[in-house]
DNA sequence: GTGAAAGCGCTAACAC
DNA sequence: GTGTTAGCGCTTTCAC
């Protein structure tokens, strides 16, 4: 079980372990004889390179590392991942490794990030569920260590990102349900300091104002991304007279909370009250639900490019991608009874 | 921008590199004065120490693997996101990184898995979804890397798996879909090469033959695990005369395929016809699925707690874990229509 | 208490 | 063509 190095082929072959590297790196400076001779002995020990050692001497890690920000004790979220599948399987296309921690959003974060990028763990990173004021945004961009995020920040800086246009995005959704003669929409915001939910909850705004509908503090609720926060929140708005004829959701998941919560009390989805929801996770499709989708496994193989490219020096075509979400019209949202 | 390494303290402070190494690491043997000093000077450099250098010294990693078998272009199989929430959460606790990489099943798996394990990539692996004379298993319990699975295998290896008794949870779903007064039932089975499909066969044909039920090949077919793989041969399923009066699907995303198409052919689930499906995914809920339960995320824990000791040299207290699914009845099983 | 020296396994600059 | 030397940044004997 004693590990096979340069040395051993070396000390096996008689040569040296630089011309025993060179020779199995493809080197052409190495006559034919040896490299056939040492490659053989190479097979033969069933030789492997440290990638360690190989990491410290080229001065790169070849892995690009993720920190997912999981509140409580676990994340369920479908979102993460369709994300990982396309980050991972990019990268795995592009040759790097993808390392992941998982860190709760706080104070305790950073070290997370400088663990990894002031100690040589990884050669790029990528940001996901970008915050206002993002700490993470605001330490990388300072550093010049090369990132990429899923999504915009507050902050006044220039990085490189892919985001949705949640605003334009929402705002198509909820002109949707006025066009459908809604007039009092609730809303189910997700976390304020998430930038996501700020965009999303921006669009809902607009549309109102735009409609000459009024904006009602009363009917904006937070939930925390779940479904059981969805449903808890979901409960206060229907409790409200006069009740919401619809309600949107800033994800999938609370949405589906809604629609449970809205079964139980007796009210038929798309008809009694219509229901929203943002990302069409596979659920959503099942459930027939309202929603704005977002290719997110696409845009994790782009955040891959995009980092893989910046590693290696190159400058982006395109270092600021907004997408737009795409409106899916379905059962969960329909006229309301009354009109 | 450039690297602050002990040298650079070192030269600063006046010290060796070797004083300001123990210094930093806490030794004892270093005069408290002089500490203070190249704390403090590491402190205002903002030192961070090379994680690669440490680990070619250490020749440890502390950074566990798992390769994600992905089939085709992407897997939102929900299963891959819990279960890596939970082998991350606990990695996280235990001072442990996660590397990940995807692979897809086939000859280039073991190139994958050598990479890891004879560059020094990692000090444990992680494999998952085993199957019958898994080359995987076979290679890392010949190389005596530590390594545990989730799920067991066929070979005649000793290794530390945790695993769900896939086939007691499957004959028990079977035989309370027998007491509901079945006589048919349709089994969408996981590709045969995989273990889990493997017991939970066994179990369906076990409580078959124990209840005196033929088992009949015809109303055996086999999914990819994806929704729209249920679907497909559900299709078949349901054309068959006469028509089976209850489904078993080998996991819930086929099992929701067949609802989709159950009811586009008219039928009231859980009434015309029942269905059952594996796991307890979040939509399974939502959808009223009668499945049985794994509790994915603490099976993620568990198997991160087991290759953290197993990489520290512990010994295992219990090195192959069986655990039970659970049954859970909802809405989507009931009797058949004519009994 | 502190420093010099060796070495983890590899690559690269430079001689011969 | 091949070997010598140095060095990536760190830890760890072993002297003093």
């Amino acid at each position: 079980m004693a590990r096979v190095t340069l040395k051993t082929i070396a000390i096996k072959t008689g040569y040296s372990i630089t011309t025993v590297s060179r020779a199995l790196a493809g080197y052409s400076d190495v006559s034919p004889a040896t490299r056939e001779k040492i490659v053989a002995v190479a097979e033969e020990l069933g030789y492997y390179p440290n990638l360690t050692a190989r990491q410290l001497q080229k001065q790169r890690t070849d892995t690009v590392g993720i920190i997912l920000p999981t509140f409580g004790p676990r994340f369920a979220d479908p979102y993460f991942s369709e994300i990982i599948a396309g980050i991972g399987d990019e990268l795995a296309q592009q040759g790097y490794d993808l390392l992941i921690s998982t860190c709760p959003p706080g104070p305790g974060e950073l070290a997370a990030y400088r663990h990894k990028v002031e100690g040589g763990r990884v050669d790029g990173l990528i940001v996901i569920r970008t915050r206002r004021q993002d700490q993470r945004i605001a330490y990388l961009a300072q550093t010049s260590f090369p990132f990429v995020a899923f999504g915009r920040t507050d902050l006044d800086l220039d990085f490189p990102y892919i985001d949705e246009d949640g605003e334009a995005g929402s705002y198509e959704l909820t002109r949707h349900l006025i066009s459908l003669g809604h007039q009092r929409i609730g809303y189910i915001s997700a976390p304020p300091d998430l930038m996501f939910a700020h965009f999303r909850l921006q669009g809902y705004r607009h549309a109102l104002t735009d409609a000459k509908l009024p904006y009602d503090e009363q009917v904006v609720v937070y939930g925390d991304l779940t479904r059981r926060g969805g449903a808890q929140v979901a409960r206060r708005l229907l409790s409200l007279t006069p009740r919401p004829t619809a309600l949107i959701a800033a994800n999938d998941l609370m949405a589906l909370g809604a629609i449970a919560v809205a079964r139980e009390a007796g009210l038929e989805i798309g008809r009694d009250l219509s229901i929203a929801g943002f990302d069409d996770i596979p659920p959503a499709e099942i459930t027939s639900l309202t929603t704005l989708r977002q290719p997110i496994y696409e845009i994790g193989r782009r955040l891959s490019q995009m980092i893989c490219a910046l590693i290696r020096g190159q400058t982006l075509e395109q270092s600021h991608v907004l997408l737009k979400p795409k409106l899916l019209v379905r059962a969960s949202s329909g006229p309301p009874l009354h009109t």
